[in-house]
DNA sequence: TTTGATTATCGCAATATTACGATTTATATT
DNA sequence: AATATAAATCGTAATATTGCGATAATCAAA
């Protein structure tokens, strides 16, 4: 179905995957950590250190946008994006939750 | 295209993506938390805990199981997961390092 | 050897994601 | 007003993911 059942989860479960999600392609794991070294900061940049196309980056940027990882600035005709400190902190936090769960040693 | 292409990435890039893959979605985080907190390990009571169907869980499990971040031990007819320490500490300490990159404060 | 219990796999359908060229939008500059 | 620049969005194509019913596979027990 392509179609993921968030209504039967927890909304922490929903959140953890939602910020994972952030993390799970290659493409805005180098973004986040370009932005979080502040290597590139304008989104032109940002096209230009990456080995794909403009509007694919801006896809990228838009999603993590909506996942409120990153925030963007307008300057026009630029836009300056950077690291959300509050979300950053708040997924920093969740994953340390949830890596802290494992009670050792594993059954098998 | 739908078609990540992984191989203009650096290998660190597609591991993170990968690592972050296992909890970007809510009923992989649940069978996670589930197998952390050793609530559950055989893999029908797995599924009596997720609102899922077996054919479902059966394929959340083999995904987390090519990431390696689940071990199954065959005991037929019934297979015990479990975490996967060694990996579970290296997707903790991948993480870590990301979220260790900020250079604050963010530019904007 | 048949039955029962448990898990994996197949086949299918529907939605999501990834990617990019082309176009549009928005603003500063000329 | 016309032009140039930068980024977003549109449209499209292809692959990936999610989900489940049905079936297959595997082994213990009767």
């Amino acid at each position: 179905m392509g179609l993921t059942k968030t209504e039967v989860f927890t909304e922490q479960e929903n959140r953890v995957a939602e910020l994972a999600k952030a993390f799970a392609h290659p493409a805005r794991v180098a973004i986040l950590r370009l932005l979080a070294e502040k290597k590139a900061c304008i989104c032109g940049d940002l096209v230009d250190e990456l080995p794909l196309s403009q509007a694919t980056v801006s896809q990228h940027l838009k999603e993590l946008k909506r996942i409120g990882i990153i925030k963007g600035e307008i300057n026009p005709p630029r836009v300056c994006y950077c690291i959300n400190e509050a979300v950053w902190e708040e997924a920093q936090q969740t994953f340390g939750l949830v890596f802290q769960a494992l009670k050792r040693p594993s059954c098998c």
